[in-house]
DNA sequence: AACAGTACCTTGCATTACAAGACTTGTGTG
DNA sequence: CACACAAGTCTTGTAATGCAAGGTACTGTT
C-alpha cells in the first residue's frame, strides 16, 4: 500500500464531480478539461477522461456536438443537459456532506 | 449512472483516511469504528471494513492485539504504527490538496 | 510521400466497496 | 444439556473505474 495508490482512490468520484462542473460552465472539449484540471493540480490522463465522458453521455448527463477545427481533427464539444444539472445539484450536496463528515472525524482529538 | 454509485466512488480512499485517523487517536476495535463513522454520517459496513483493516495491517500501518471481552468473543484492538503515523501525515496533505483543487474548480464561474 | 501534431478511442489490469452469508465465542433459558 | 441469541470477525463473488499502453483518424508541412 503506497501513498500514490491511496491518492488515486481519494480522487475517484471527485473527477466526475469536477468534470461535470467544468462542462456545466460552458462548451468545452477534452483537452480544455485536461488543461483546467491540471491547472488545479488534479491530474487526469486521456485513458481516464474519455471513458468517463462516454459514461456521462450514455447516462444523458451531457451531450456533445462535433465542431471542425482549423488545425487538426474535429473536436467533440460537450455541454450539460437538464438531467445533468439536476445530478450535479445532488453531487454538490454529497460533496459538502463528505467534507463535513471528514472534517468531523479528522479534527477530533 | 446513479447518485448512490457516485457517492460510493467519492468515498473511496476517504474511508481509509478516516479510519486511520480514528485508530491514531487510540485503541479501538471494529464496532467502535463503525459507530463513530456512522455518527459522522459516513456509513460503512463490515464487508468493507474488515478487508480494509487487513490491508492496513499487511502494510504495517496498524497493528492489533486480541483482548478478551466480558461478554462475547474476543476483540481485535487496533493501534497505529510509526509508519502509519507518517503515512497519515501524507494523507492529510493529499486531502487538503484535493479539497483545495475541488474548491478551485467548483467555485469558478 | 513521409512526417509531425492534434484529437479521440480501446484493451487489459489492479484495486476496492458492497451484499450476502459463514464461523466463533459467550450468555441465558428451558 | 440443548438450543437460541448476541457480539465479533471473516470470506466469497460482483461490479465499478482509474490508469498504462497503444491504436485510429484527420490536417498541414517539408
Amino acid at each position: 500500500m503506497n501513498a500514490s495508490n491511496t491518492q488515486i482512490q481519494m480522487r475517484k468520484g471527485l473527477l466526475e464531480f469536477c468534470i461535470l462542473h467544468i462542462i456545466a460552465r460552458g462548451e468545452v472539449y477534452a483537452s480544455d478539461m485536461i488543461e483546467e484540471l491540471t491547472d488545479a493540480k488534479m491530474i487526469v490522463v486521456e485513458g481516464t477522461l474519455y471513458p468517463l465522458l462516454n459514461r456521462l453521455k450514455n447516462a444523458s448527463l451531457v451531450s456533445y456536438k462535433w465542431v471542425e477545427s482549423e488545425s487538426g481533427p474535429p473536436r467533440k464539444y460537450y455541454s450539460i443537459t437538464e438531467e445533468g444539472s439536476r445530478f450535479l445539484e445532488t453531487l454538490n450536496e454529497t460533496w459538502d456532506s463528505l467534507v463535513n463528515s471528514t472534517q468531523l472525524i479528522t479534527s477530533k482529538k
